[in-house]
DNA sequence: TTGAAAGCGATACCAC
DNA sequence: GTGGTATCGCTTTCAA
């Protein structure tokens, strides 16, 4: 009647009961060559029996390697956050990782203690994720000597680390374009804040695009503000204010977006009809507006993944870090809010 | 000009540097009593010089214990999951452990296995952290034997385990009372669809507070729909088709509310001076709309930090788990769409 | 092809 | 108070 502590069931247990050396099983749990199919089946019995799971404690100990992941993001609330994490766990998971997680809250002195925690637990390799402004990030707050790293949303030349980023000038190009397509000429631009890195490379994207379809450049026809509704509200309604109005807004965000399209149906402006808009990011509510909206999705979940598949490339390698910057595709995402479907 | 590895410092290297035994310095670390403040002098100094950092590692292995949390989630999608994460993070990480995220998907195969690794990596506590529907929980998808557990945002019966959810009743209740001492007396219910807890309980929480006041339940002034606007919308306009019209609606959730809002401005009613609002939830739309919007604060960043100290409670206890279940308070959020403030 | 034994690095018990 | 040493569970080299 007295509580019953399973102890834990070791190697040399299942050795016993094979009636092998211990050394012998794990070759066998390791699928090493030069196992006879007979012991290897009497040790696969035992294991099967005494329903034995190898102590990774102590198997990391022999072999330094943890098959775990470290994860520092700036900031657990953002909304752009979770999608990344997301791709992070799922390739992580699916080769046999771990993640840990850590909130920096974006600041240095935390970081640096996460990073030296994830050292300490031996993680196989870090990512370092953040938001993206416009400034690139230097070095981690702590040297982490071989430990692989790499950078998702954000760049840096500082150390010599893969960076994934969103191909924002792309995206900002596949945009304009698509209003182009569509006979759209005066194409009004709503962008963000000048201190994200997304606010220029969009802008670019757009500049390019034009100047490739040969339709001048207006800067009357670009606005800044910040990244919400009611900025949008009131950039869309400065550009209908022009007395040459545009055709189409193009919006750096999805809230610009929704808060143009505001604008819009104050002032009795059809949409696409009188102005075609597209917005940026493909938030959940994007499909949602009426007319449910064109955007260029941010590839958030692939982000996620690329960077985690990186990492384990680049653990199972064992090469030292290639500092490559890869750009993930942002795709247009077609709905009503520019005429090319349904309208 | 060789690659130069560097080699781990151990306890030996700090003990032979410092003149003592390993053990020693095991017991300095540990701060342990018995030590002469000489020797503890010494070995501190070695282990500066040395840069000594001890091997997590080797630690667990000795110790059986990891300072290591898993965290498996539902639906790394939701809107409610990230702040309860940040909860947990928040405690674990200022507790000195660290959490790994896994993410099941609601997937009982895939939580068996997520839970399978856990235990192989010998985490000294988990979080079921998932959706709150209606139907509780049953035991985790495998034996957890000793292992602390704690259930997030959902309960369960099948298991000893602490429990940790929302007040929802006492939600509704705070808002109904709300609303009855600003003098309201018609007050429509909005609610969301039936297989949700939170759905019956918020119910529970306004129907009591009804009773509490004197006021009569009128079933005719409660719908039952989805969670989101487009539902809000529906629903307030039918409680506006009534003979008897509403002064009040509390919305379950603040979807339910921008939607009702919406219907409302199309009818030419004024919030709050003809019909007072409030929503639940207090998602971060909520402040931005107009009328600023009074809700009840789902006390996700709480739950989660509660759950990670009871955790870490439980660990150290070691006593056998106890089976609480613990609902946090939700407070009432009050900004202007009821009146109380500004307005 | 298999067995024996030496560690990985830290801890804790038992002597002194 | 302090030093020696067995041990946690697994891997791997070296002999046989």
């Amino acid at each position: 009647m007295g509580t019953k502590k399973t102890l834990p069931v070791t190697i040399r247990d299942v050795a016993q009961l094979a009636g092998v050396a211990p050394g012998t099983v794990s070759k066998v749990l390791n699928n090493a060559p030069h196992i006879s199919e007979e012991t290897k089946a009497r040790v696969e019995e035992a294991v099967r029996k005494l329903n034995f799971r190898r102590n990774t404690i102590a198997r990391s100990l022999k072999m330094s390697h943890t098959a775990t992941l470290g994860l520092i993001t700036d900031d657990l609330e953002g909304v752009f956050t979770m999608s990344m994490m997301r791709g992070v766990e799922a390739v992580a998971s699916a080769q046999g990782f771990s993640v840990f997680l850590c909130n920096s809250y974006g600041d240095m002195a935390r970081e640096k203690d996460h990073l030296q925690v994830l050292l300490d637990k031996q993680v196989d390799g870090i990512i370092l994720l953040s938001g993206y402004k416009v400034h690139e990030r230097g070095a981690p707050a702590l040297d982490l000597g071989q430990v692989p790293t790499v950078y998702l949303y954000q760049y840096t030349r500082a150390v010599s680390a893969s960076c994934i980023i969103p191909d924002d000038l792309g995206g900002g190009a596949v945009a304009t374009r698509h209003l182009l397509e569509l006979g759209r000429r005066r194409i009004g631009f709503l962008n963000g804040p000048p201190h994200y890195e997304a606010t220029h490379r969009r802008l670019d994207g757009y500049r390019q695009e034009l100047t490739t379809h040969g339709v001048a450049f207006d800067p009357a026809l670009v606005r800044v503000g910040k990244w919400n509704e009611a900025s949008g509200y009131q950039m869309a309604h400065e550009l209908l204010a022009l007395s040459d109005l545009p055709d189409a807004l193009f919006c750096a965000s999805d809230s610009l977006a929704v808060g143009a399209l505001e604008a819009l149906r104050e002032r009795g402006v059809r949409v696409p009809e009188d102005i075609a808009v597209v917005g940026f990011d493909n938030r959940n509510f994007a499909k949602y507006q009426r007319p449910p909206l064109t955007t260029v999705a941010l590839p958030l979940v692939e982000m996620g993944t690329k960077a985690g598949q990186l990492l384990i490339d680049a653990i199972h390698t064992g090469s030292p870090q290639q500092a490559e910057l890869i750009e993930v595709e942002c795709q247009l995402v077609v709905r009503q809010s520019c005429g090319a479907v349904g309208g």
